[in-house]
DNA sequence: CAATAGGTGGAACGGTCGGTATAGTGCTGT
DNA sequence: ACAGCACTATACCGACCGTTCCACCTATTG
């Protein structure tokens, strides 16, 4: 639909270079983003927290603070360029966290994986909890409610997903698993984990999570002592 | 929002009874069903492949031939009340065939009680595989997409997904598991599978449903062992 | 044959949806 | 001063949303 992207313009002011040191690199306050940066934000935690088609337009505008004016200037593609980009940062966000939060690829095997999984997947309870509930997984819906469209936005979802799994495998290979249970362990973790939020976010109650965190960490130290 | 019940025109019908054999019990096609019928099947397909919010009540009228006059007048709830329905209906249908699946309570433990995991996954993967990969998990966008809001679809939806794990503790306690195990491996399993679903419908490939369901399998193994 | 009641057809409602058009602002380089 | 550009404000659009309303049909009942 969107022929050309919102992101142009972006990189012709960039282009425009002067005496004036261009803008801030890390604005202080979420409030100070331009509003480019805002719309995207908003509309990852709206997305998150209702849904694709549940949020509209004027919500996002409102809850963003952006001006109602730039929405079709900076995404000539509409709610459905927003949602691209919006899922893209948020595949990309998370994958950065797991890889954060797992043991990097020391010199030998036997890293503590299953014990960083845990404490990864804590901390994802902790999140879902603090949210009340509403945060959580924002991926997941995106995903359920246009997999069957196979447009723009799925094709996004799908490719955030893949990057969620490789970050998994890699995690896993960095902790001695061959190459294959890894990319099989690590499909298997990331479905536990997203099927375990929306069962914590229904339940209201960490629970689930923290439930398939113990099970996950047995089926790898299972899957560790056959290797 | 809505006090009065839908159920309520159709007890009173059946209290009319006469020499005409009321209706026959099981119609033939689905077509042959009552329209009130027809319309909450029409709801789960369209809810399970679209979403509850992507879904137009006009849409969801054409597609089931139902009246559309009835619609209101069934369900004076309106979408909300379909929604629920079409959750509870699902939700029931599915842990009916958990229930299938899986190995009756023997006189003693030890059945195979993976294999029937991973042979019931497998018919999940078939059928979502089928569908080209529109439907398949009925309840996960609902749920999701309601989880926030709290209204009556999320309590449904936290039904459904209770009895649905309940099925699976029972039917790994029928496998000889312990009650805390497998009240957690319920947990797991139903979550995993949520997931897979997900993903196997984003990469329009059942792999990552038939890697979960091996993976689970290895768990259970795991688990059952240390017991 | 009325009469009654469950069930149906269809038009219409207010509201909101995503999206468009266009005039205007303020800054930049010349 | 002036032109040009990135960006914003505002009004507006047709389409569709879920819902309501009421006339109407049909079959069982007295």
């Amino acid at each position: 639909m969107a022929t050309r992207s919102g992101r142009g313009s972006m990189a012709a002011k960039k282009g425009a270079v002067g005496i004036v040191p261009e803008t801030t690199e890390a604005p202080a306050t979420a409030e100070a983003l331009p509003s480019r940066e805002r719309i995207v934000e908003t509309a990852m935690r709206l997305f998150e927290e209702r849904g694709y088609h549940a949020t509209g337009i004027a919500e996002l505008v409102k809850e963003s603070g952006a001006p109602r004016g730039s929405v079709y200037f900076h995404f000539p593609g509409g709610k459905e360029q927003i949602a691209v980009e919006a899922v893209e940062r948020a595949g990309a966000r998370l994958a950065g966290r797991v890889r954060e939060n797992f043991p990097k690829s020391g010199p030998e095997g036997k890293l503590d994986c299953d014990g960083a999984l845990v404490a990864f997947l804590e901390r994802v309870a902790f999140q879902v909890e603090r949210s009340g509930f509403r945060a959580g997984g924002p991926l997941l819906i995106v995903a359920s409610e246009t997999a069957s469209g196979g447009g723009l936005i799925g094709d996004a979802c799908r490719k955030a997903y893949e990057g969620l799994a490789t970050a998994f495998r890699e995690a896993l290979e960095a902790c001695g698993c061959a190459a294959e249970a890894a990319s099989s362990l690590a499909l298997t973790i990331l479905a536990a984990v997203e099927g375990a939020i929306v069962l914590s976010r229904s339940f209201r109650s960490a629970d689930p999570l923290r439930r398939v965190a113990a099970d996950l960490g047995v089926l790898l130290r299972a899957a560790s002592s056959r290797a």
